[in-house]
RNA sequence: GCCGGGGUGGUGGAAUGGUAGACACACGGGCCUUAAGAGCCCGCAGUCCAUUGGACUGUGCGAGUUCGACUCUCGCCCCCGGCACCA
């Protein structure tokens, strides 16, 4: 027998049906051609919340308010026109909990969001879709809003800010004017990295290791072009030194580090026999110069000019003419041809033939390399396969056949050897980076104009600040050229400009600047996003800089992250910021791979679109999901029946609450749990601990579920507001189901005795040797009654023991053999 | 090669010195149902013995510290990420 369609037995809704054993939800709807299960929680009108929540202002964050504020940042996404990914709700919703948290426990908080939309990513998509760039991005804008708010995400959107307004890259541009005056922007001929499929210059962030193109995948090549570049190396060592002072991750700190590279050489110089030349060679580890056989230098050194013999130029031009990539890859084979030249060693006199090989770069060190193939695997290599001699220089730890070093370990013979070598007069320390500069001009269309005004007379000349913005021209035809020249220059108009200094004919810069020059500064502007007179206004600044918490992807550490880092170091420098730092605190999120593992992708047809997520389940099992999956650091997989576990579990939050007897009392059992769980959940929140949150909810519901008469009105309540973060619509709903008429989102996160949040063990574990044998009730003469159990007796045996008891924990007899 | 993070059931994972496997998925069994779906209940590391139940093994491998180790220490193997013929 049953009790279907007995609606408001249990204080049910609509949708739920209670039966003799359980309960369920259904509800089907017209779809037009006939009727559809939907698995959506019928009950949680979730378009009525989120405009009454937006109408009500609940998630602006107030300027000069008097609670402590919280900068809580994600990074703000490219449009694609893919629409919204699984992983950007994923990190979104995690921090929307960790927002929504603070605002409870009373904070100001600030959750920001944004468009990155110049770039290359935009303009391939428009040029594939046949539309204009300035089309297209608003369409995506709109899309990706709606979804955001679709998820319940609650980002202020009153501070909305895209980086393609006029009025946004206005201050883009000043801050390139102020780095300009200050000589830290400058124009070079350089060898940059060239991207032919995408036709234009690169950054070296922008290239992989293996060479290709971070965006798009084709191998680059190197071209020397006139460029523009900042000059982010003068802040090598204040950037290294700033991250003593934020708590950024382990692995997010080292890949700095790495890619800034500081390392301390010396430059030794040696004569060259028989000539007035000199060779400067350079190394890290002069320690092993006594076991040096030989030297190379590289195809292009300026020595090479004083050799004649035919073969030695025909192999340096040969090699010259080769990629990068082709010359340093592992594995090949080792070339080379001595060049007839010899350079002396002056710690022993012994004399060093000069050879020129590929391997060896003019743009690493000095262009040259002493080989010391005792040591360098590199160098062994290139002995053998030109007979050259070998000596072992170091043994364990330890020099040896190093003269004056023997015996020494590695790093004080590198320190003790380069205050000789400089005593001497033979070699200099210099300290250099694998960090260059920041090569900062585009060959593209639909990016920020360069606000520089070339004249004939004065050289390039910045435009004056009240002139700007330097408006990006709209123009029909915008394809890159491939020659290196930007397709702006085809704008005959407005290229054509007076110089700013002498009024004279001259030329607008036609470059535009990289993606990367958007996102720079757009925290700052968050704060204060209307100001036509300043980035933002300096209270507005003073009161919420720096970001409290900075959470986003690992992708970004040596591009995104380590440039604002540069730039707003710089800002600070000027003036214009209040710290040195942006960002207090930053951690990375994990990739959310397809269902097969894979990364995913139109291609392998593994895509998960939020919205049908959303559609079929609703937007907290979407958001509950993506914190369950796993760790938040780490990268997971999709599975589309784990997630069919949340939205059961929402279920059932749905219909114990509605079905709990609010006269009921609630037991101290109940009272204790719903302690343990709310302080779980503030910890799990502050901890990134997502996953771990999640489980502990579904435990309570676990157990309300076996324990119904358990669980009073109170209980739920605190339930409720403990879920309000992770699952906002569904505590919404139920909040207001259980008499309340303010949001649930206006509501202090629940206070509970810390004394109850502490988790009782009744039964104490008894061990023997370290195994467990049984379990007694905690309590008086808990050793003696421990002793006398039968299980205890029977490993004991009657050997003598003795006891180690950790009150509340574990007892364990210890036999003495 | 250097640096960072990891390795736990069929699967995702939990436990950071005190009962290994919370929570969830998958799988198996049962109830309910005309049926399907949904829901509810039970089982679920391995091996062996067994009537209730019990013994042994088990967190990549090998040692060590400890009354007690997934957790700490040392050595090794493997996976992921960063840097790199960087001299």
């Amino acid at each position: 027998m049953t009790n279907r369609n007995k609606k408001n037995e249990f204080g049910l809704c609509d949708g739920v049906r209670v039966t003799s054993n359980g309960y369920e939800i259904t509800t089907s709807r017209s779809n037009g051609s006939g009727v559809e299960r939907v698995y959506n929680l019928p009950m949680v009108d979730e378009e009525k919340w989120i405009k009454e929540w937006e109408n009500e202002g609940l998630h602006r964050a107030l300027d000069g308010d008097k609670k402590q504020k919280f900068y809580l940042l994600v990074e703000f996404p490219y449009p694609s026109g893919a629409g919204l990914h699984v992983g950007h709700a994923r990190s979104w919703s995690a921090m929307d909990a960790y927002a929504r948290k603070k605002r409870m426990e009373g904070y100001n908080v600030l959750y920001p969001m944004g468009w990155d939309a110049f770039g290359l990513p935009a303009e391939n998509y428009a040029l594939k879709m046949g539309v204009h760039p300035s089309q297209v991005v608003p369409e995506n804008i709109a899309t990706f809003k709606k979804q955001c708010q679709a998820l319940g995400l609650s980002f202020d959107w009153s501070r909305e800010i895209d980086t393609t307004n006029p009025q946004y890259y206005k201050w883009t541009q000043w801050i390139f004017i102020q780095l300009f005056k200050k000589g830290l922007a400058y124009q070079a001929e350089v060898s940059v990295n060239w991207c032919p499929a995408c036709k234009t210059n690169l950054a070296d962030e922008e290239v992989l290791a293996n060479g290709t193109h971070e965006r798009c995948g084709s191998p680059t090549q190197r071209r020397p072009q006139k460029q523009w570049l900042l000059k982010i190396t003068a802040y090598a060592d204040k950037l290294l030194e700033g991250l003593e002072t934020v708590d950024y991750s382990e692995d997010v700190k080292m890949q700095q580090v790495n890619w800034i590279g500081r390392k301390e050489w010396i430059d030794i110089t040696y004569p060259v026999v028989g000539t007035n030349e000199k060779i400067v060679v350079s190394t890290t580890r002069p320690d092993t110069n006594f076991g040096a056989t030989f030297v190379v230098v590289a195809p292009g050194h300026p020595i090479l000019q004083t050799v004649k013999d035919r073969k030695v130029l025909e192999y340096a031009q040969k090699a010259e003419n080769k990629s990068e990539l082709e010359r340093i890859s592992q594995g090949k084979k080792k070339t080379g041809v001595f060049t007839g030249l010899y350079a002396v060693n002056q710690l022993n006199g012994q004399k060093l033939p000069i050879w020129v090989a590929d391997f060896v770069l003019m743009t690493v060190g000095t262009g040259a390399v002493v080989g010391v193939p005792g040591h360098d695997k590199r160098d062994f290599e290139f002995a053998k396969a030109f007979d050259l001699p070998i000596v072992k220089v170091v043994d364990g730890d330890k020099m040896i056949n190093s003269g004056f070093l023997d015996g020494l370990e590695i790093q004080t013979a590198i320190s003790k050897m380069m205050d000789y070598l400089e005593r001497k007069g033979w070699g200099k320390r210099i300290i250099r980076y694998n960090l260059h500069d920041w090569v900062f001009s585009r060959q593209h269309y639909w990016g920020e104009p360069i606000p520089i005004v070339h004249c004939p007379k004065c050289g390039p000349v910045a435009v004056p600040e009240d002139q700007l913005p330097v408006e990006l021209p709209y123009l029909k035809k915008y394809e890159p050229s491939g020659t290196g020249e930007s397709p702006l220059a085809k704008a005959a108009d407005w290229v054509k400009a007076a110089c700013p200094e002498c009024g004279g004919p001259a030329r607008r810069e036609t470059d535009t600047m990289p993606n990367w020059a958007g996102s720079n500064w757009y925290f700052i502007r968050y704060l204060d996003n209307k100001n036509e007179r300043e980035l933002a206004s300096k209270e507005k600044m003073k009161h919420w800089l720096p970001v409290d918490m900075y959470q986003g992807g690992a992708e970004h550490i040596t591009l995104h992250l380590l440039y604002s880092r540069f730039i707003y170091r710089f800002l600070h420098e000027i003036g214009v910021v209040p710290t040195a730092e942006p960002y207090m605190k930053r951690r990375t999120h994990g990739i959310v791979l397809g269902a097969d593992g894979r990364k995913m992708s139109k291609s392998f047809g593994n895509v998960i679109n939020p919205d049908e997520i959303v559609r079929k389940y609703g937007a907290d099992t979407l958001r509950m999901y993506e914190m369950f999956m796993g760790p938040f650091g780490q990268m997971v997989a999709w599975s589309d029946t784990a997630v069919e576990g949340v939205y059961r579990f929402l279920k059932r939050v749905w219909v114990l609450a509605l079905s709990a007897k609010h006269e009921a009392r609630s037991t101290s059992e109940a009272k204790a749990r719903i302690a343990r769980l709310v302080a779980k959940i503030g910890a799990d929140i502050e901890a990134l601990k997502f996953n771990t949150m999640v489980a502990a909810a579904m435990e309570y519901i676990n157990w309300w579920q076996s324990h119904p008469d358990e669980v009073g009105k109170d209980v739920v309540e605190k339930f409720i507001l403990g879920l309000a973060p992770m699952a906002p619509f569904t505590a919404e709903e139920l909040w207001h189901k259980l008499g309340h008429t303010d949001s649930v989102h206006k509501q202090k996160w629940p206070e509970y005795d810390p004394k109850l949040a502490v988790e009782k063990q009744r039964v104490i574990v008894v061990q023997v040797n370290g195994k467990v044998r049984d379990r007694v009730e905690d309590g008086v003469d808990i050793e003696q009654r421990a002793a006398l159990s039968d299980k205890v007796k029977k490993f004991i045996g009657g050997a003598k023991y003795r006891t180690i008891y950790v009150p509340g924990k574990i007892i364990n007899f210890v036999c003495l053999t």
